[in-house]
DNA sequence: CGACTTTGACCTGCGC
DNA sequence: GCGCAGGTCAAAGTCG
């Protein structure tokens, strides 16, 4: 029942989406071409064209939000490592900030809409500004790796998906996920015995990967980044 | 060969 | 209507 009431969310969802870039783009004023398009694909789903382009009641604001990631000022890439897999689909040179500003979407997910612009800093060329606009349909590439009721069977992070576009070609090591993938393993290992030595184990794992994560800097700015859209939600729930 | 980046062209909104 | 600037598309190139 609850992997059909999942699927259902997630049909359900996925139209939401649908509709709500739709409505969208017609608020926005699309050409004919383009609005005869969007009709097409709204008589496939069932919709009449009045529920398309009526103007909606209140207009869907993406959430927006703002990131500043401090790098190598060496590193003249626009890569910002948050834990999210991201294709990068444009770059421009804007006019009130010399160095160029690169356009990302989410690749994660097929349906997942949010997009992410970086720009170095115009004070700061050592911080990079990422701006996030529309909200993630799907859980971060961390916890997705993780299945959901796992208990001391699964959790095998070593399938971790690598996060950034940069495709791996940047220095940085990926040593955390193998030592995760060590540690872990080692202790699930022995099915259902729960000796002391394993306590033990896994208290010096625990501290093993603490002492890992610290060092990784794509995981102190995974951190980072998801400590600031908390407190960024939170002060839009205070405000309300 | 697939996934991803690069980059010039194109689209769209906005001010004049 | 025109030009500018920001945003997006898509073909070509790159890499593992």
């Amino acid at each position: 029942m609850l992997t059909l009431m999942h699927e259902s969310y997630n049909v359900l969802h996925n139209q939401l989406i649908v509709l709500r870039n739709k409505t969208t783009e017609s608020e926005l004023g699309m050409s004919r071409k383009r609005k005869h398009e969007a009709n097409v694909a709204a008589e496939s789903c069932g919709y009449d064209e009045d529920q398309i382009f009526k103007k909606p009641k209140e207009g869907f604001k993406p959430k927006v939000s703002q990131i500043h990631f401090q790098t190598d000022a060496s590193d003249m890439s626009l890569v910002v490592k948050d834990g999210y897999q991201w294709r990068k689909y444009g770059q421009k040179v804007t006019r009130d900030n010399p160095s160029p500003r690169a356009y990302f979407k989410c690749s994660f997910a097929p349906g997942c809409s949010v997009k992410r612009k970086v720009q170095r800093s115009v004070d700061d060329p050592s911080v990079l500004v990422a701006t996030y606009e529309g909200e993630h349909n799907h859980l971060s590439p961390f916890w997705s790796a993780i299945p959901l009721g796992s208990d001391k069977q699964g959790l095998n992070l070593g399938t971790l998906p690598i996060p950034s576009s940069s495709k791996s070609r940047s220095s940085s090591p990926r040593r955390t996920p193998d030592l995760m993938r060590l540690g872990f393993d080692t202790l699930y290992a022995k099915t259902g015995q729960e000796t002391e030595a394993a306590v033990t184990s896994q208290q010096f794992l625990v501290q093993q990967m603490a002492s890992s994560l610290k060092g990784d800097p794509n995981f102190t700015a995974a951190l980072a980044a998801a400590i600031s859209g908390k407190i960024f939600d939170q002060a839009r729930m205070e405000k309300w």
